[in-house]
Parts: C-alpha cells; structure tokens; sequence
DNA sequence: ATAATGCATGACAATATCGTCACAAACATG
DNA sequence: CATGTTTGTGACGATATTGTCATGCATTAT
C-alpha cells in the first residue's frame, strides 16, 4: 500500500531531506514548496497526512490550514506543523487552527518519522506497515516480516536490518565499512569479515527462493542488491 | 543523457574549479566569465540549470536572473546565485528576484554539487543519476556499474578506476605518471609499465563490444580516450 | 634498411579477498 | 536450569586480482 505524505517547506534542503527520510522509510514524500503548490498538489492527490512548515514565503502556514479544514473531502488529514525556535507561540495558534501536532525546528528526522506512523496509526486505525519492496522481496518494517514471493522468510536481527539497508539501497554499492556503520552502529568494533559472514547467512537464508544471487560481492569494496 | 550546466563567474580560478568538479560528477559544464557571454550562450544552448555569481563584472547578477526569467523559452531553469559573505544581504533580493537558491562563496564544491543534485531533481522529477557517459559507454559510479550498449561489463576494481579516470578526461592526452598517481595513489611505488598491463586488460574487457581501440597509445607519453 | 625505442601481449607467481565451516560465547526462551 | 538461537571470530581452501617480466611487434630515428 501507498502512503503518500505531502511536505509544503520552501527551505529547499530541509523539504529534500524529510522527502528523503520519508522515502527510506517506505512511504511516498509529495513536495510543494509554497502554499499554492500545496493548494496545486491537494487537487491532485489526496495524502494520508500533511507537513506543514509555519513560514511560508506566500501564505502562513497557517492559512493553509484554514483552507484545508474548509475542504470537504480532505479535511480529516493529518497534519503536523512545523515551527522555528523563534516562532514558539505560534504553535499555540496552530493548534487552535487545526493542526494536529507541532514540532520544532531543526527537527530531528527520528522524531518527525515517529511522530507521522503516531498520526496515521490513530487517523487510519492500524498500523501503517512499513514496507520496503525490491523485485519480489517484500520487507514489512513494523511487522518485522520479509515474504519473498509471497512466501515468509525467517531472519535473524542482524540479518534483517542488513536486508533493510539493501532495500533502501537498492542498485547501490554498499561499502563494508558503510554496512558496518548503519547495522552495528559507529561505535562498535566489529571485524570487517563479520559483514561477509552475515552476507553468507543472509543468502542463505534468501537461497530457497533462488534469491541469493541479488546479493552481490563487487570485490575490493563492499556488497550491493541487484537483480543482475 | 546529458545535463548541461552554466557557469556564470568572472573569476577564472572560480569558474575553471567549478567546471572541473561538475564536469567529474558526470555533469556538462558550459562557461560564461560575464552576463552578455552568458546571454550568447543561452541562444545556443538552454541549460538545465545556471550558477551565477552576484558580482559580475558587465550586469550585475541580479539583471542577468530578470533577463533570464523574462524569456519565453527558458523561464523555469533553475537557478542558484553566488555571494560573497559581505554581500549577504544582496541575497534576499536574489531570491526575491528569480533565484531558487544561494551559497555563499567559498563555496564549498562538495555543498554546490548536492544542491544542483537536489534542484535537478526537483525540477526534473527524477533523480539524476551519478553517471559518466562517453559515446556508448556509460558508468554508473554508485552502482559500480559500467554498460557499454546498454550491456554490462566485468571490470576488476583497477579497471573501474581507470576507465573513470578516462570518462573524466574525455580526449584528454593522460601522461602514465598522471595515471598512475590518480589510479593508485600518490605514494605507491608501481613500475610505468603496469600502467600499459591495465590499459591492456581494460581493453580486453570492452572489445566484445568493439570499444577496446577507443583508448588510443600517445608514444611516448600515456593514453587517451577517444573515439578516432 | 637497420637499429633503437616503446608498446602489446601472454605467462607467472605473489597476494588479496572472499565463501564457507566450525566453534564458543552471549542471549533468549520456556 | 536446560535448550535452542543468534552472534562474532578464526581457519582454510578456492578464486580473483595484481604487479612484474620476457618476448615479439610496431613505430620512429638514423
């Protein structure tokens, strides 16, 4: 399932980078960068839940809200606003007007992440899986489950989270060290051949469904999901 | 494909730097050292996105984004201004005027290059890819992937090295001892002649696809990649 | 034409890197 | 506590990669 999240921020760097969270973390990220290009997306798609940054350069925040509350259809989304430090009392505003939550800036992408499955959990009634798929892998995140071909594969933690990081890197080379930092963390001191090992355990693990081979070893340097 | 970017700066130094980085991401680089070069090019060429310097010796940068913005054609290019830390305030009214985005110089070559990532991105709805192209030969760096014909070519980690460093200096005239520090390193002591062993295996990977005499032997002095 | 130089090529040995297994410690589970 | 699972590491063989050399061909200079 799509889960579509709209992002209205003009900071170009902050709005590309919760889009880029939000696509690691299996949803679909739709950028405005002003109020209009909000207004503009909203006739088009109708997102499960809504970022909104308070400064806007054409209207406030704010009354973007306003707007979305008078709508018929889409006014039961979701919607998280964002605040700089400075602008503290307005949240107040923003919360009479209509948000749903607030958060300050700069924003920890964690929190911004866990924040917006909070929301969808209650607006949706379930949880709302978190899924990342490559070919025929499919990986819940939530569910902590992984079906290849529809069929369920048993992983261990480690092993899942090394899956994890090649759905959300798929066609990517993977450096040892790279893996090493994001599925152990970077203060642990973990031998490199550790990663081969798990590599090994995680095809094998993926060897039933003849999906072993899309786990590529590009010598010298790391590991990279590919189908050929 | 192709990804033209213009460069619009008086200083040499600045301009030649920037052509290079971009022109090493996989990006076409097309210069302008004033406004009325930068207005010529732009009747031959519409690039997918301007860097323009505030301090402009002939218009000043700010008359340049107007003349920009009011033609029919090329309109919606985006694009990101340059100044220098005294003129910080020059930057509101850049961006009030037609900028999408602004650095303040120095400008770290690192952070220019992930912000016309992520203008171009924006402004195409894909990402663009981190490749490097010489007629059909194309490489995609993060993927450590090299297709020649739309086919995939094994290449060992030296080789992918040196075919890079070729697909970075297209018709480029590359001296062994250039080769050898860009390929293994500053510090290592490798015989010129192994150069001439790798230039051999290379070839021998791409002449399935008939590519191999596209690195032409200068006698005396290296290589080069070429297609005559 | 002939010698001299530089390069292409194949062979080779040394090395680096990886896949795999076995084992012990840590951990979880009932 | 007993059992099973997960995890990190060392060992070892298989394989890929790499640097060097010897030889012969091509090009250039005399």
């Amino acid at each position: 399932m799509h889960t579509n999240i709209l992002i209205v921020e003009d900071d170009m760097a902050i709005r590309e980078m919760m889009a880029f969270s939000l696509k690691r973390e299996g949803f679909d990220a739709i950028k405005a960068a002003s109020g209009h290009e909000a207004l503009e997306q909203l006739n088009r798609v109708h997102p499960d839940l809504i970022v909104v940054d308070w400064g806007l350069p054409d209207m406030s925040g704010i009354d973007l809200i306003d707007t979305i509350r008078r709508d018929q259809v889409i006014k039961e989304v979701p919607i998280i606003m964002l605040t700089a430090r400075s602008e503290e009392q307005d949240k107040i505003k923003g919360l009479e007007r209509g948000a749903d939550d607030y958060l300050t800036k700069p924003a920890s992408m964690l929190e911004l992440m866990a924040r917006i499955r909070a929301h969808l959990r209650r607006s949706k009634g379930f949880e709302v899986s978190h899924t990342l798929e490559y070919k025929d892998i499919v990986m819940d995140a939530s569910a902590h489950e992984v079906k290849v071909n529809e069929l369920p594969v048993n992983l261990s933690l480690t092993e899942f989270k090394l899956l994890k990081l090649f759905l959300q890197n798929p066609n990517k080379l993977l450096a040892r060290e790279h893996i090493l930092n994001h599925v152990w963390g970077r203060n642990t001191f973990v031998e490199d051949r550790t990663v081969d090992v798990h590599i090994l355990r995680l095809r094998k693990a993926l060897k039933p469904h003849a999906r072993d081979r899309w786990i590529q070893t590009v010598r010298g340097i790391g590991y990279k999901l590919a189908s050929i």
